[in-house]
DNA sequence: TTAATTTAGGACTAATCTGTCCTATTGTAT
DNA sequence: ATACAATAGGACAGATTAGTCCTAAATTAA
């Protein structure tokens, strides 16, 4: 995939956050979207860093965003867990891509970036709600409960 | 970037071979494109396995490529490298993306991806030797010679 | 105040990718 | 035959990512 795993897991958790702002529980959470707790319980305390989400510790603690799912874009999801210039580098590898000397495969993958960083900026937590993220837990289930 | 840099390797080594088809050494090629010459000397072993190179033991042997350049794709070479499926998957990593349960760049990314992916069935390893990777080498003189 | 609950944070393990090293094995040249 | 040069292949080391575990700190409730 494009992103790592955490940056999945972060895209998740944030969709999967109730709507209303009352506090989620990290193993609540995760046990719901079928992600392991202690690292989502990371992933989560690193997106309070990045002020994206805002913690309270003890009984009736928990998680929740900090701004209104719509006014969350999967960009900055993306940039505070890979970096702002995640999608910078030649598709390649190649050091010196660009300007002068174009991989076959710069312009093809300079259009493709250019859409996929206004898709991503576009995009906010509140349309991956609309995705109904129910049935991650539900085709868990129905798959065969334990994991080996 | 997108491939792993064993794959940005192989695609530059495939593309450093001498276009007479004459038998050239891991250790100069790897020299002359600035890749670290063990680990290249793995890849190129494994380019082998894959059909795209032959390989010769013994003073005067070397690799070099077992098709005319123009007829190796970058997907070829991709797929060797990384399967052929590298760019299946969400790019978001929801499991059950996809049908009845896209995510919100489902579709950029689709549109993206059959673009990766007809580029790299059209871009050949004649195309990559347009590029003139020579400047690999002298960007790296002119940088300051040895690395830390 | 005490106990229970929950996040914070660090140390640790496992897997993968990158890269190195050493020892065959094969081929050429003398 | 012998020495030498090169790939083949495996074991090993380092870095990064994924994931676990334990302890400390903060908050609530009794």
């Amino acid at each position: 995939m494009l992103f790592t795993t955490a940056t999945g897991y972060a895209l998740r958790a944030l969709a999967g956050l109730p709507e209303d702002g009352s506090f989620c529980l990290a193993k609540d959470l995760a046990a719901r979207l079928d992600i392991p707790g202690p690292y989502l319980a990371k992933i989560l305390q690193g997106l309070v860093q990045s002020d994206l989400l805002e913690s309270v510790r003890g009984p009736k603690g928990g998680f929740r965003l900090t701004r209104p799912a719509h006014r969350i874009t999967v960009g900055e999801v993306v940039a505070a867990l890979e970096g702002p210039d995640s999608l910078d580098g030649c598709i390649m590898g190649f050091p010196t891509c660009g300007g002068d000397h174009p991989c076959p495969l710069h312009e093809a993958w300079g259009a493709v970036k250019a859409q996929v960083a206004t898709s991503m900026t576009q995009a906010t937590i509140r349309d991956l709600q609309l995705m109904d993220l129910r049935h991650l837990k539900e085709a868990k289930d129905r798959s065969g409960g334990s994991r080996p």
